[in-house]
DNA sequence: ATAATTTGTGACATCGATTTCAGGTCAACA
DNA sequence: TGTTGACCTGAAATCGATGTCACAAATTAT
């Protein structure tokens, strides 16, 4: 390989002066200056990364990590690819399967400088763990948490659920019934807050339609649309969780026969890819722009920089289930 | 922080006998390993991978090329990441949104030895510019070519469109028309001529029903219904260039007030994941072997050893659209 | 008893860049 | 005329690891 004393050699100076050619720092005569530039177009000179790496100690490497490349989660790490690129930055991936051994792995390569920092889309591992490591250099998280030394880029759904809520009010739904996530999730409890604000604000009974916890995929979906058919009048429409759970009910209401939104209207979150061809209502929010403030406050913290960050808002997809 | 050089010396020892204690090569007397690894342990010492890829010239980092990070590409990249993984790889990704230039950072990237070698998911620079990196590294194609240097791991689609024509046969539909994507391509290519032997062998007139081209969005698919609405008897049904396409039919047919598989019937291609919402009869293919075998290429050139690649296949998801 | 081999150790070179430092030239200025 | 500062250069140190080599001691083979 030519290295940058092989082009020294060749353009009869010290690979000091080379380096200085080349890099453009510190004085040169004008003269050795294009006969280094020259040298290096000829044997066609590249810098090995890695030399440069170890004697700066910045490899302008950041770790994506995240359970597995699917969903929402590809379009982070676009957006968070696309913002770290055109920065000059480079995305090395860690996916964990949400196994903690993995995640820390991701860890000690932050630990064994492969990359400058990191961000945690989602995660298993306790957060003092995570917060351990950022001695080693920045962390974010995608995932919602607090902590003083792990910021996070998450946006509160209260806000979204919200406008789900108003929407499904708007169009003279009055019993709504709520499919919630996880309870334990700080989303989720967000959403239920949101429900009972929502309630209290157009006097509305908030026990008048039992709720439902832990749904979150197309079977759930599905289950939700049997179960009120056996088990008393179905409300007048759906919040639900995800997406997926609005595709399963939207999918069993299609096959038992059942008009949509006339039978019940639903309501969708996340506004995936698949949203658009069921032609779901939902709650879009812009991850890509998320990403984008993920990697504006990694790159604050590495550059010692003040990027502003960019305020996200949710905003409702209106399409035919509601 | 911590480097050899500082455990040497707590230890009492020299960097060569803690370089040969830590990595177990070589003689070190069981006392001074004991020591040199106890220190370690106490400080917490994680050796710099800068140093290693330089003094090695090797980085156990793999370069995934692609234009974004949406639909199938998704899955090959996580199939590509958990088979690099696996083998104490790591995977950087470089998105291109199809711009060449892009393309060209990647292949840089390998020359400059910050990845060991690359896999293009998909490009769209000159192949030989291609194929001119490779004596930095190995080079893989996921994308269909034909090249002595740059292996590709596509799958022959000839075989796939066969599987869709003979169900729809099997099914008894017997006026088929073809969507197809950009005829450039060679895997159109290919299934033009699958359906060429599929009509020679039930004799069937292949000029029965016109194709189309270039076809390979959901719009497309909307387009194709309303073409055939106002142009004459809709055919039995339609094998897609992809499940987008097969998607817009769906969707488009429903609100017009059609029957799916009555009034006619769609198979679609590629199995994505909103397939399974739309209940929409598919050809499936396995990605996340392709890019399994992708990295098994990669792992034969760089380690010199010979893994077999697995065979692949595909396979009729039939659903509800035939 | 001697030769050959195995075991054990540290000094030093190396990977490929940057950066510091010391020293040199030259023109401008007091 | 002496001083100052800008300009220019190359030797050498540095980043943090590994690996070669020379040398010594202990063990085994002949």
């Amino acid at each position: 390989m030519t290295n940058i004393k092989e082009i020294a050699k060749r353009a009869g100076v010290s690979p000091s002066t080379a380096s200085r050619a080349l890099s453009g720092k510190g004085y040169v005569s004008e003269e050795k200056k294009r006969r280094v530039l020259a040298v290096a177009e000829e044997f066609d000179y590249a810098p090995n990364l890695n030399a440069l790496s170890l004697k700066t100690g910045i490899t302008r490497r950041l770790g994506l990590v995240a359970p597995a490349f699917i969903e929402s989660v590809s379009l982070f790490t676009g957006g968070f690819v696309r913002a770290a690129e055109e920065n000059g930055y480079t995305v090395t991936l860690f996916m964990t399967g949400s196994d903690v051994f993995k995640e820390l792995e991701a860890l000690e390569a932050l630990r064994r400088k492969q990359v400058d920092a990191l961000v945690f889309v989602m995660f298993q591992s306790e957060l003092s763990v995570i917060a351990g490591y950022t001695k080693y250099g920045p962390i974010v998280s995608w995932q919602r948490i607090v902590h003083e030394n792990v910021p996070s880029v998450f946006m509160n759904q209260y806000d979204g659920y919200m406008i789900a809520l108003e929407h499904l009010y708007a169009q003279g739904y009055r019993r709504i019934c709520n499919i919630y996530g996880a309870p334990i999730r700080l989303n989720t409890q967000s959403r239920m807050e949101a429900f009972q604000d929502f309630c209290r604000k157009y006097d509305l009974d908030p026990n008048a339609c039992p709720s439902f916890d832990n749904m979150g995929n197309t079977r759930h979906g599905e289950q939700m649309v049997r179960w009120w058919l056996e088990n008393g009048r179905i409300p007048d429409a759906f919040a639900t969780t995800n997406d997926r759970v609005a595709a399963g009910m939207v999918a069993e209401a299609r096959r038992l026969g059942l008009q949509i939104p006339e039978d019940f209207a639903v309501c969708g979150f996340d506004n995936l890819d698949f949203a658009d061809m069921l032609d779901l209502t939902t709650i879009h929010y812009p991850v890509n722009e998320q990403a984008g403030n993920a990697f504006s406050i990694i790159r604050n913290r590495i550059e010692h920089i003040d990027l502003p960050l960019r305020p996200l808002k949710f905003h409702l997809v209106q399409r035919s289930t509601t």
